[in-house]
Parts: structure tokens; sequence; C-alpha cells
DNA sequence: AGGTAGCTTGGACGAGTGTCCAAGGCGAAT
DNA sequence: ATTCGCCTTGGACACTCGTCCAAGCTACCT
């Protein structure tokens, strides 16, 4: 008897249907997100993100129920991982002002060279319009700001939550004001935004 | 003889062609504007601008170019007033910190309550994907950063034009994130905020 | 062998879109 | 009274949009 999985074709074989109705629904939604940071959300159509994604467009609304739904999945399982890796990359520093720095500098690096700088500001505009989109995107941004405000108390900040409000807001806003002027520089602001995660009651001149 | 801006005629007389036209102009600017930040950039069209401006759909491609026209128009004209206020309630603050705080608790006053709440984040979208929108916002934006940082500099900051970029940063942000959770409060992170605008290498203990 | 289930195709459908314009209206100037 | 110039009307135009579906395909199961 031969199981479901059974691979034991020959090297580039033609994958199984259902592996195949994988790929697309993965590519779609890869592409998606690139195309809501290019465009913008409202300007996704079903037609152009196939077409991008190298699929025929009647396969959009079988493996989604509609393109809204298809573009909060995108943005969601985009950003999901981005978080995950700003959480690690902000825990891996000694301490919370040094972890605003490395979050700084990675958002520099990223902001521009990736084709989905955009796909954070796009999302929060869209949640907005979107109870559903911002009912996830709030519990993954809270989780976000519960992490950081974590390290900020551990440190002996006085109010670590509006530590943590403050650092996503200069980061958001960073990364918008830098997609419109690209002359700005993350390390000029670095020292003041590691001051936002210095508790102000506890200064330590040298 | 009869000059052309006479107005003789009764209290509610019909207003001349000419005054009139400006009146739907200003209308259907003010509308879009309102629209911009209600719907998205990308979802305000010619008929549903008409109409909540009162407006029939046939004058709109008279008095404008193209809705993409109108659309540039409507936020910088928008956006100009509300720069300039903002200017004016930083520059009459003792100091570049208590401009901060000012500055902040009037966003956090207009968040959410002005139906205009997101233009300026939509705007700045807009102008990533739109050269002609992206250099007029750049002036303005340059001409608001550039009296921030004066404010800074006066006041003795090592890094003024830093200063200026930090602190839009997290007002743009934190207006971002406050649309998608009112709870956020401004007061918790008005400390830090001020303390973006004082320079971290000349610290006053109390 | 035939049957089944899932994926794929290409196009149809009606509702929307931005743009344009011929025709009409009306106050101001002559 | 007539002309002039601007504003206004309502709809036509040629798209594009999201959604849907009958028909075809093919790997798998019995």
């Amino acid at each position: 008897m031969s199981k479901a999985n059974d691979q034991t074709t020959g090297p580039t074989a033609r994958p199984t249907a259902a592996a195949r109705g994988r790929e697309v629904r993965r590519k779609l939604l890869a592409t998606a997100a690139v195309l809501i940071s290019e465009a913008g959300w409202n300007a996704v159509t079903t037609r152009t993100l196939a077409e991008r994604a190298g699929v025929r467009s009647g396969l959009v609304h079988y493996h989604f129920e509609s393109l809204p739904a298809l573009l909060r999945q995108a943005a969601l399982d985009a950003m999901r991982p981005a978080l995950d890796e700003a959480v690690s990359v902000f825990t891996a520093a000694p301490t919370p002002a040094d972890g605003a720095e490395a979050l700084l500098a990675a958002l520099d690096r990223y902001t521009g060279r990736d084709p989905e700088s955009l796909l954070f500001t796009e999302a929060y505009l869209a949640a907005t319009r979107d109870e559903m989109l911002r009912a996830r995107l709030a519990e993954m941004t809270g989780r976000f700001r519960a992490r950081l405000a974590a390290g900020a108390e551990r440190a002996g900040h006085r109010d670590p939550e509006a530590a943590a409000t403050a650092l996503m807001a200069v980061l958001d806003g960073f990364l918008l004001h830098k997609a419109l002027d690209p002359g700005l520089s993350a390390a000029r602001i670095t020292p003041l935004v590691r001051g936002l995660m210095t508790d102000p009651s506890k200064g330590e001149p040298p």
C-alpha cells in the first residue's frame, strides 16, 4: 500500500496536487505582502497579484475567501516573523538602551532596501478601517510592547510601559519619515533613542 | 459704473458665478482632506467626493486637472495650516522640552477626535509613490524640522537636527499607534519625549 | 478499470472607476 | 438687447474591479 506522501518518483517529478496548492497559497501571500508595501493596501488587485505571483487569476478565489481576507492574512503572516526577530534583537542586548539601539540599527538597514518596508505602516492604516485586522494586529503589537516593557522594567525603568510605547512610536515614525527622506540618519538619533529607555530619574553622568 | 465685486443685492442673493466656483473648489478640497483620512488615499473617488461635498460630479474635472492633482492639493492645503499652528505651539513654549510637551498634548487632543487625524500618515505614504507630492511635502516638513531644530539649538542641544528628527518621529508614530489603540496615553510618554529635546550631555538634576 | 477529490483554466458578470463633453444657464460687460 | 465668459448639468465612454463558475485536468483510491 502506498502512503499519500510517497515521493518515489524522479528528481524533477511533478509535485502532488495538494503540494502545488500549498505553494500557490504561499506565493500569493508572499507576493501580496510585497505589493501592499509597494503600491498601497487598496491598490492591490486580484489580477496584478496573480500575475506577480506567477499564478492564474482564477486561483485567488479558490484558495482564499476574498481579497481582503487574503490581504489580512498576508500582512499578519509577514509581520509575525519580523516582530519575532525584533524581539530577539532586543532581548539579546545587555541593556534596554542597547536593545533600542540595536532595533534602530536593524530598522535603518531594513528601510528602503526591503521590498516590504512600508508593510507595517500600511497594515496599521488598514487596521484603522478593518475591525478584524485591528484585533489580530493589536494582539501582535501588544505582545511586542509587553516584551519591550519587560526589558525596561528589568532595568529599573520608572514607567516601563511608557518607555515601550515611546520606543515603538519612534521606530515606526522614523521608518515612515526615512521612506520619504532617505537622507535621514538613524545613527544621529541613536543617543536620543537610548535615552528613551534610560529612566530619567536615574541619570548616570560620566 | 459697477465694479465686479458690487454686492448691492439682497441679503440672500445668489452669489456671482466666480464666487460660487471658488466655493466649489474650497468644498471639494476640504472634503477630500476628510475623505483621505477617513477611507484612505486610494479609496477617494470622484463620485463619493462630489456627493460628500454637495456638488455635482461633473464639476470635479472642470475645477481640477485630475483626481490625483486634487488630492495632492487637498492634502497640502490642509497640512500647511496644521504645521503652522504646530510651529506656533512649539515656539511659544519657554524651552524646547516644554515645546515638545505642548506638541504632544496638542496631538493627543487632535487624534481620534479630528476627522483628518490620519491625513498626515496617508499623505506620507502617498508621497512615497508620487514624486510631485513628495517634493512639496518634503519642503513643508523640512521647514517644520528646521524650526524644531532651531529651538533645540537655541537651548544648546548638542545635535539639534537629530533632536528635531526624533521628535517628529515620535509624534507621527504616536499618532498612528494611538489611532489603532485609543487607550495609549500621551501623558505617560511626556517625560520621555521631553528628554528627547533635553541634551543628554547637559543633564540638570534638581 | 473506473471513480473520486482536489487543483486549474479562461472567461463571464455586473458594478464600479476616472475622464470627458455637448448643451444649457446666467450674471457682467458692451 | 446682445454678446461674452465662466459655471453647471447629466450622462457617455472605455476601461478595471472583485467575484464566480462550468468545464477540464490529473494524481490517488478502490
